[in-house]
DNA sequence: GACAATGTAACGAACGTTCGGTAATATGTC
DNA sequence: GACATATTACCGAACGTTCGTTACATTGTC
């Protein structure tokens, strides 16, 4: 299975845009047929399973780009702490369209989702704040401080998602992004 | 118009409810239905534009509640600042229910939502921003410093919501609303 | 000719909504 | 106060539409 990667990787790119932006409610099959010029049974061959096993692979697909991208990244001690910061910051702002796309992790958690994918997320989550505080702790944080300072970093990163969306001001995520960026570097300073 | 708001006011907090936990497309007609005790052809009575009709009564009752005991407290130069912050804060923890009830402003604001009710929440966000930028300049923040810190305060409000709903830590609201006044009260020292 | 990929057409179920009519409650009149 | 009359609140049953899904036929590829 899975050996054109590369053209099924873009019509997951599709879906998981559609997904992202509508919440799983939101999204139709229609809709998800319109935006990938597929019919929906043509859908229904990639994904027998239908809806769910779509977002299913959604979900997995973001889950290896978190893990790729972000996570290892993070983790390689090859690289200057700074640079590792900074390179994460660059790999967010892009994976959000610097504030203009949704993150799943939000948007998938309303009403009841199935037990599997809430998981895939909460692990993908703990993936990122345990890298973080891996970071925190490598430039001279505490444990604890290193904790919070990982937590408090995503929240910032939700948050400021949200009050992008609400407010139209295309420069909060970017704002509070520099500002994270800035409260990193006083930490390389003491 | 509106001389028994004390009933109806019980059935728009059902309705508050369900869309803040299900969002706009997962909260059904039947569920509402279910929910309130009345029946489909009932609710239709109350609010005969229907389903957009019952969010827009929720939006607009919610908007007053913060009003009247967010807004309003934060702006009453009679209280101390001090104490009008921790007011505030237990206010909002008792409108989360410490974490667990979502935010209507993020819950909204997927997919297309009407001009007016996206109005409304951005006016209801921008009233709350400003009250707390008052209040932080007459707690002896700069303006550039009091908007930021504003900014961030509600950003860790929602960011927060989201994380302690993804990771069912329910202590994870509580305490970064305890760094906040903690933080606040640093501002009172300067 | 096998098999994966796409298309056409339809399915039952659930959606939001509407209709006609009944119970309950105010309002007016004497 | 008694009684007729609006007005409001509620309900059961159905409406047309869209939902997610499936059966079956057609195309392309090796």
């Amino acid at each position: 299975m899975a050996q054109q990667t590369n053209e099924n990787s873009t019509l997951i790119e599709a879906l998981f845009d559609i997904f992202r932006n509508h919440g799983y409610e939101g999204t139709t099959i229609s809709l998800l047929s319109e935006i990938t010029g597929l019919q929906k049974s043509s859908l229904y061959h990639h994904f027998p399973k239908g809806k769910e096993d779509m977002l299913r692979a959604v979900v997995k697909f973001v889950s290896a780009q978190i893990q790729q991208h972000i996570i290892a990244p993070l983790l390689d001690t090859q690289v200057k702490p700074e640079k590792r910061f900074s390179n994460m910051i660059k790999t967010v702002k892009a994976f959000y369209s610097d504030g203009g796309k949704n993150c799943l992790l939000n948007v998938l958690n309303l009403g009841e989702a199935k037990a599997d994918i809430k998981k895939r997320q909460s692990d993908d989550y703990n993936a990122w704040l345990n890298a973080l505080i891996q970071l925190g702790e490598e430039v001279g944080l505490s444990q604890p401080e290193a904790i919070n300072w990982a937590e408090r970093f995503i929240i910032i990163v939700e948050g400021a998602l949200i009050i992008q969306r609400l407010t139209s001001n295309k420069q909060t995520f970017e704002k509070h992004m520099e500002q994270e960026q800035k409260q990193f570097q006083q930490f390389l300073k003491s």
